[in-house]
RNA sequence: GGCGGCUUAGCCAAGUGGUAAGGCGACGGUCUGCAAAACCGUUAUACGGCGGUUCGAAUCCGCCAGCCGCCUCCA
């Protein structure tokens, strides 16, 4: 099976053919910095970031292009509430976003690309666009004519006469059309602004798009993404501006992320519900917030809640373990020379669930069928040594596992064995908890224990348990871990 | 009003024609002095409702109901 991606453009899941055979070109739609980034923002940064990080896996030499608008009316307002200037703004929450962004784990794009960095080709597009009659100048702003371009609608399917009579936008003079839109705006007294040929102004908010993803990836390119949000308007007007200056058909194909909702409420700075990307993660872990962007398919909602963020927590830590588990494994010197099912083909499953649309809750599948299988040798090892597999079995099996969720999902990255020693130091210091105490209080009980003094052992551990603290005896003796209090 | 999408077990979630992945939880068992963890088993004769197509449908078609998104800045 081979690469198939639903195409928002023609409504169908379609095989994968790059422009240039081995090479992809794909723009994402970035933020505008204005404020701090949300679960939102992360759900496209990881989806994106995963798509990208399979098709690199796949093997082709891919350009990733995510922008930053900086320039722009939130911005503008923002630095006027603030009494910032408003390039200090942009540059302070481009800052911020790269805190978010390296806390999550994402790979750096190929290029990204600022819009103040290409007004002149932003300028040209325009012009471009004049020249051919599908904008027009008007006070010193230029707009794009919407009735000249055919296929508008085409992406969201839309019609234009519908969009008209359901209008919600208010009637601008300067408009031939309700729907037209700013490719050029005239700068107001105290707005940035650069000198053009219609006066000095800044780009409409669809022009850069257009402008910088043909500037880095051609006037044809393989994929288009951003949040399910931007489809109507702005992948439609960049549609418009772009195919109305080159002639050529612009991206490809569009992929479009699904919007994360808030205890199944749409997030909005009205309801007061929006949900930072650093404020998760005070609490999970990031790759927890990542196996949870990931246990849903990328174009459905998704809805954020204290109890789904918690599964996605538990289940990574079980991969972790499982993971600790498999390493213990591979040092058993087992002599079984077959492999269980689960353990076997793991690239080949992971993929083909990756070929179906990035189908990452398919491909986690596989992780806890493996995570699942491991457990079963090793609570199976006891008595019969060799029923565990070769070591170099086991050890090929750990690096399919580790290969996929590492590289491809961005999970797993951690040595399992310092991830579940640093959660349980996290947690008891939220806990306020003293590791050398606890382990005090373990020889304590261990020597009640001995001494078949199992009341006193007992109380031991209730005392412990109510301050968090789990004992699990096992044959190399006790060990401790300490309950989540987001979990518990 | 227009366009689009969704409805699968207690919860989350895969599954687009051949008889329901995975996770969380619950219950029973194994292990354990007892636990914990892990494992094993059980937990949807059934996929919103009603019809239709088909040898066969959660999967295709129609109607109905409920939910949601977009149509205005928004990931």
């Amino acid at each position: 099976m081979s690469l198939n991606i639903f195409n928002a453009l023609t409504g169908r899941k379609e095989p994968f053919e790059p422009v240039e055979s081995g090479k992809v070109g794909m723009y994402v739609c970035g933020v505008t910095v204005y404020d701090m980034c949300h679960i939102g923002h992360a759900r496209s940064l990881v989806v994106f970031d995963v798509i990208y990080r399979y098709l690199l896996d796949l093997g082709y030499q891919v350009t990733y292009v995510r922008n930053f608008t900086d320039v722009d009316d939130k911005i503008i307002n923002r630095a006027n509430q603030l009494g910032e200037d408003w390039k200090e703004l942009a540059e302070r929450f481009i800052r911020e976003f790269y805190v978010d962004v390296d806390a999550l784990g994402l790979l750096r794009p190929t290029v990204e690309p600022r819009a103040t960095d290409h007004i002149p080709q932003i300028q040209s597009l325009v012009e471009r666009l004049i020249e051919r009659e599908h904008a027009y100048e008007a006070d010193g702003d230029v707009m794009f004519s919407v009735e000249s371009f055919d296929g508008y609608g085409r992406l969201s399917g839309k019609k234009v006469d519908e969009l008209i009579s359901g209008a919600r936008v208010e009637v601008d003079q300067k408009k031939r059309n309700p729907l037209d839109f700013a490719l050029w705006k005239a700068a107001k007294p105290g707005e940035p602004s650069w000198p053009s040929p219609w006066g000095p102004g800044r780009p409409g908010w669809h022009i850069e798009c257009s402008a910088m993803s043909m500037d880095y990836l051609g006037q044809e390119f393989d994929i288009h993404g951003g949040g399910a949000d931007l489809a109507f308007p702005h992948h439609e007007n960049e549609i418009a501006q772009s195919q109305g200056a080159t002639g050529k058909p612009f991206a490809r194909r569009w992929i479009h992320n699904g919007f994360v909702n808030i205890r199944s409420e749409k997030m909005s700075k009205s309801l007061g519900n929006v949900l930072n990307i650093r404020t998760v993660l005070q609490d999970f872990h990031h790759e927890a917030l990542r196996l949870f962007l990931l246990s849903k398919h990328y174009r459905s909602p998704l809805d954020y809640n204290d109890e789904s963020i918690r599964e996605a927590a538990v289940g990574l830590e079980r991969l972790y373990s499982a993971m600790a588990g498999l390493d213990k494994l591979v040092g058993l010197q087992g002599r079984a020379r077959e492999l269980p099912e689960p353990l076997t083909n793991i690239r080949e499953r992971f993929r083909e669930a990756m070929d179906d649309d990035f189908n990452t809750p398919r491909a986690l599948a596989v992780l806890f069928d493996a995570a699942r299988a491991i457990n079963t040798i090793a609570t199976a090892r006891r008595p019969p040594r060799d029923k565990a597999p070769l070591p170099e079995l086991l050890g090929a099996a750990r690096k399919d596992i580790t290969d996929m969720s590492r590289n491809i999902l961005g999970i797993l990255t951690e040595d399992p064995r310092v991830f579940l020693d640093d959660m349980r130091m996290k947690r008891a210091l939220a806990r306020g908890l003293d590791a050398a105490e606890i382990e005090a209080r373990i020889v304590a009980r261990a020597e009640a224990r001995s001494k078949k003094d199992f009341a006193a052992a007992d109380r031991i551990r209730e005392e412990l348990a109510e301050k968090g603290v789990v004992l699990e005896d096992n044959p190399e003796g006790t060990t401790w871990t300490v309950k989540d209090l987001q979990v518990d």
